[in-house]
DNA sequence: ACTAAAGTTTCATGAGATGGAAGTTTCGAA
DNA sequence: TTCGAAACTTCCATCTCATGAAACTTTAGT
């Protein structure tokens, strides 16, 4: 138990250096060199190497021909097996294909993780308006849809922690006033649906509605479309019969 | 240099270890216990019990309240940036959710991995009939539609190479005689698509047709179907244009 | 309450991770 | 084609930190 022990970051465990590699993937960076990866996690290259080699051999990590370094198969593979998959999107899946065709917007599903929305899949098509919700990726709860929703169904006191940290405003129509937002959450409570117009992205809007499970909001499935197509009532009526025919599914297995 | 360096399992490298406790999560397998992660690595227990608490708090793992772990978010997060999730199947999952749609049937995305048809997604309602193919899940090449589609479009080496080793026969009609598969694959190129019947599942039967970019065959989509709905001109009509409709969203971006 | 199985902590030991430095390859510019 | 610099790979003396047997604690099923 020498003092100099919990000391700043320098002498880190080997799987901690590797996992913290290997979290260098996300939204922006899906192909990495070596010595990005090394700046990244502030590695010395050589230890860097020897760590990402490793990763390689065991399928986690892949080497393109471009020199950059991708997220490999078996490491996907396992993935596919997380309950996030393997439970909520396999028996979400064929109602958001349903949805998608119903109504040719953008549909995404999500789930509260780590006090964001974590977008746990979408479907985009060539007519839908574009987005920056990605399948893995997170966004704040406050501005979106989906976020409103997760928030909403969440305890008194999780909410208020949520509201007493500063809250990212992306576009002049964000609600951050806590007042504000508290009301709005209200309402989403008595809907049963959230409303954003312009909270997250200039022009566009979204709707979207809880998935329940034993009285509990496990996830949101919402529309994310033009805000002159947005139809709040037949969009309500569509997401609902969503929500509960993807709650049966879950039921279901 | 020490010659006894490559010995056989046991002094493995920590990295290694914790890759191959992350692999015991497969198809059978979404929910282990400690002891039973120590009992398929053949690890001590506190070793086990160490690497796994260290990927717990990483997020890699996470522990459910009935002591089982469980591939955790952050996992799935990096995942999901895999090409196979960023790219392939971003891109394919409209078209297969108006496939799926359009023939109510299961609809299948797969990918050759490791000598096996690797399932990138699926699609599966409660009218099509109960499937082994899971998402991220492994079947042969020559018993599947979209398997024998994989192979027939790789080299004559190649294909040479899969025949050379014994082949599973899940089925009587599962087709494992060298020279019936090559003439089957031949089949497959002239027609550009390929049809099963009963070869991995008794009753149901698939039609496959290949993924092509830059005159590489690249993935494979296929339905499968009840054996007596086996509409096979039609199927593979809707296949076809779905292929190409992928293969442009692949190339778009 | 009892107990067997599952999970957790401890600690002396040495295997193996470390990272600076030197060597090699790649790639773009001249 | 040659050259130089940046990117990548290998080496190895040093010593940290992973190791796993054993002792301990908790859990769940009589």
């Amino acid at each position: 138990m020498s003092p100099a022990r919990v000391e700043s970051g320098a002498p880190t465990a080997l799987l901690e250096r590797a996992m913290e590699i290997l979290g260098c993937f996300d939204e922006k960076h899906s192909a990495l060199t070596l010595t990005q990866l090394a700046e990244l996690t502030k590695l010395p290259m050589s230890t860097c190497h020897r760590i990402v080699g490793t990763l390689e051999d065991g399928g986690f990590l892949s080497k393109g021909s471009d020199r950059k370094f991708r997220v490999g198969t078996k490491l996907w593979t396992i993935a596919q097996h997380a309950p996030l998959s393997e439970r909520l999107r396999e028996s979400a899946l064929p109602t958001l294909a349903r949805l998608y065709e119903e109504t040719g917007e953008n549909v995404t599903l999500a789930v509260l993780d780590r006090g964001q929305a974590l977008y746990v899949d979408r479907l985009v098509g060539e007519r839908s308006i574009p987005t920056i919700s990605r399948a893995g990726g997170h966004l704040p709860l406050h501005t979106t849809g989906v976020g409103k929703v997760l928030l909403a169904y969440q305890s008194e006191k999780a909410i208020e922690q949520y509201l007493s940290k500063p809250l990212p405003k992306p576009t002049p129509q964000s609600i951050t006033q806590p007042d504000a937002l508290r009301r709005d959450l209200a309402e989403v409570r008595k809907n049963g649906y959230s409303i954003t117009r312009q909270e997250m992205t200039r022009g566009s809007g979204s709707i979207a509605v809880p998935i329940m499970r034993n009285g509990k909001c496990v996830a949101a499935v919402g529309v994310i479309v033009h805000l002159n197509r947005l139809d709040v009532n037949r969009l309500v009526s569509t997401l609902t019969d969503a929500a509960a025919s993807i709650a049966a599914e879950l039921d279901g297995h």
